[in-house]
DNA sequence: ATATGTGAAGGTTTTCACAGCA
DNA sequence: TGCTGTGAAAACCTTCACATAT
């Protein structure tokens, strides 16, 4: 089986929220084209994009949405109870719990931790907080596969290693700097820093 | 001319952090193979992508820090005094503008915008809340290229019009909506749920 | 000897274009 | 008709390999 690229999926995770919106307005159907004018993706893009996920639409009516929904969730791996975890509570890190509170998405932060005594034993947008301490066995017991690491850049490479310890298996960064960890486990960086500046630059 | 990939303009991006830093160390000459133990990237790729900077290294000593950390800048167009904005104050809004302050970074966030009146007239973390109906002369005054977009989902689409109209050419859009403006206003989303998603399909 | 710059090869992703179907 | 699924082409990006420089 050859492997799905990356930016399929980030596509298919586009759709699927563009697909379940129009079901909640309750729509049944959905061509092509309707997910190419609301994803900004072509219609051609999109249908090859689908091709991986192992649903096929009908030329007469598009997709069936239900049915589209139910193939993209067993692709994403979302039907699976993953859990994620959040480490470093400074003010970014509550500000992503709060949001992910609010948005209520499939793939839940069980677990937030952090080294300051003074936040842990504390509920943060729902989540308890965690001496840093008991990484390894709250997240064997929750089964958390995935870290958000929102702590100062001085930290950030210490608490990776904490985390690939503890058997996380793919890390979403914030921290400017590159994580030096163990190649099978899946790194996004996502600094913010970088980002404008990747804008600024295609700005003109 | 031909445009360089935005993979190696992110890239470039990455490079000059890591390059200022070694220069903040004391060094002053780096070879392909040291930025590439600390990126992750291959020292060809590392070659390939200063191609297009126009500085060249020499075989005998790599690349003089100096230099190359100015031909980069150029390249990337930070020596121009170009500013960005945030639009929505809310807990995100303000975690960034915290991190910003705290990096401070080349490219400098020289406004915010918000509607809530209770916030409008204060600096958070030395920047001046503006309201959003100032937003078209600020932009203008204070020459605002970039945009970062932190306004809850419903108001997004409004809130980008208001920029493009008020002048922006860039956004960097924090909320899980493709934004639909003119495509000559460069767009780069970063969803913070969709990013989690992205790193739990590839954990495994 | 060791590192750079780059043409060429190799690999991946997107777009095209069309057969086939309801 | 107007859509889907998909080979084939095109565009794009990375790696290889080597001439060149010191």
């Amino acid at each position: 089986m050859n492997k799905t690229p990356q930016k399929t999926v980030e596509r298919l995770i586009q759709y699927r929220r563009i697909v379940q919106q129009m079901r909640d307005a309750g729509q049944e159907k959905v061509f092509s084209h309707q997910i190419a004018r609301v994803s900004g993706a072509s219609p051609a893009q999109i249908r090859r994009d689908l091709m991986g996920v192992g649903y096929s639409g009908s030329p007469a009516h598009g997709y069936i949405i239900h049915d589209l929904l139910q193939g993209i969730y067993e692709f994403l791996g979302l039907t699976e109870k993953k859990g994620a975890c959040i480490v470093g509570l400074g003010s970014l890190g509550r500000a992503i719990l709060g949001y992910f509170h609010e948005q209520n998405p499939v793939l839940k932060i069980k677990a937030a931790f952090d080294t300051d005594p003074a936040k842990t034993g504390i509920v943060f947008h729902g989540t308890l907080c965690h001496p840093a301490s008991d990484m390894a066995s709250v997240i064997r017991d929750k089964e958390i596969t995935v870290a958000i690491l929102t702590v100062p850049v001085e930290q950030a490479q210490q608490a990776a290693q904490q985390l690939v310890y503890a058997g996380i298996r793919g890390i979403l960064n914030y921290a400017p700097v590159v994580l030096d960890i163990r190649p099978d486990i899946f790194v996004e960086n996502r600094d913010m820093i970088q980002a404008v500046e990747k804008v600024a630059y295609f700005s003109k």
